[in-house]
DNA sequence: TTACCTGCAAACTGTTTGCCGCTGT
DNA sequence: ACAGCGGCAAACAGTTTGCAGGTAA
C-alpha cells in the first residue's frame, strides 16, 4: 500500500499539492526548508501558495510521512520519514553542517532512557558547537 | 573586578538598562525569555523598550556575560554565564522540561571531539523526546 | 454530495533596524 | 566632548489563520 492509499485510509486526500511536496522532498539532498519546497514547486506550478506547503507539511507530519528538525537558526527543516535518519553537527561560527550516524548518539539515548525514562529523539535538533577549523 | 568594571574595560558602558537585565537574570530560576525580562523590567521602569533588552542581551552575550539556549519552540532562552550550566530534556507531547547534569552529556561531547574534532556545546539546545509519562 | 482542501490576503510572533537625541565616562 | 546607548516606530522573517470557493472520493 502506497502513501496515497494509506493517506486515504486515514481520511486524507492525495492532492496535486501534496504529491509535489513529497516529490520535492524525495529529490532533496537534505535539510529542506518550507521556502525551498515552495520555491521549487512554484517553478512549475506558480499558483501554489506557500501557505499550502506549510499546511501540507503539518498534515503529512501528523500522519508520520515527514518529520522536521532544527539546525541553529529560526528555520524548520523537513525530510521524508522514509529517508535515512541522521544527526547533525552545526558550527556556530562558520555555519558549516555535518551529518553524523545515529549510532554515535545511541549511548546517550540509551542512558537518558535508563536514567530518566526519557525517549530522546536525538535527530530532532542539531548539536551546536565549533567545527575543527573554527576551534583552532 | 566586577562585571561593570570588566564591561568598561571592554569599551562597554554600564547603564541602568543593562544592570536591570543582569538583575532579572540573577533572580530568575531558569529559561528566561527576552519577553519575560522585558515584562519584569517594565513593571518598575515602563519606559524601557523591549528592543533595548534584545540589544543588551546580544551585547552582553558578545562579551560572555550571558548565554542563550533553545528549547523546542521558536523562543530564545537566556541565563547568566555565571549560573550553573546544565542540559535540558523537553517533552514534545506535554511540554515538560527537566534539567540534567552536564556530566550525562560529557561522553557524547568527548566522542564528537575525538572523532570529528567538533567542540559540542550540549547545553545549547534541549534534547527533545517523550517524557516517562507521555511515553506510556 | 460533502468533507476536505486550496488560493489569497491578512494577521501574528519573535526579533531586528534606522533614526536621532541622550548619557556614561 | 563624544562614542556608545536608549526610546520609538517601523520593518522583518517565518509561519499561521479566516474565508469563500474548488475538488477528491
Amino acid at each position: 500500500m502506497g502513501i496515497a492509499d494509506d493517506m486515504r485510509a486515514n481520511g486524507m486526500r492525495m492532492t496535486v499539492q501534496r504529491r509535489l511536496v513529497l516529490d520535492v522532498l524525495r529529490r532533496a539532498r537534505h535539510h529542506t526548508t518550507a521556502e525551498d519546497i515552495s520555491r521549487s514547486i512554484r517553478a512549475s506550478h506558480p499558483q501554489i501558495d506557500p501557505s499550502t506547503v506549510y499546511r501540507n507539511l503539518e498534515a503529512l507530519e501528523r500522519l508520520g510521512y515527514v518529520t522536521h528538525t532544527h539546525l541553529d537558526d529560526r528555520v524548520t527543516r523537513w525530510r521524508r520519514s522514509d529517508s535515512p535518519q541522521h544527526g547533525h553537527l552545526v558550527c556556530r561560527k562558520c555555519g558549516s553542517e555535518e551529518d553524523i550516524p545515529m549510532q554515535i548518539l545511541e549511548p546517550l539515548a540509551k542512558r537518558l532512557r535508563g536514567e530518566h525514562g526519557f525517549r530522546a529523539d536525538l535527530a530532532h535538533s542539531a548539536v551546536v558547537g565549533l567545527c575543527r577549523e573554527c576551534a583552532s
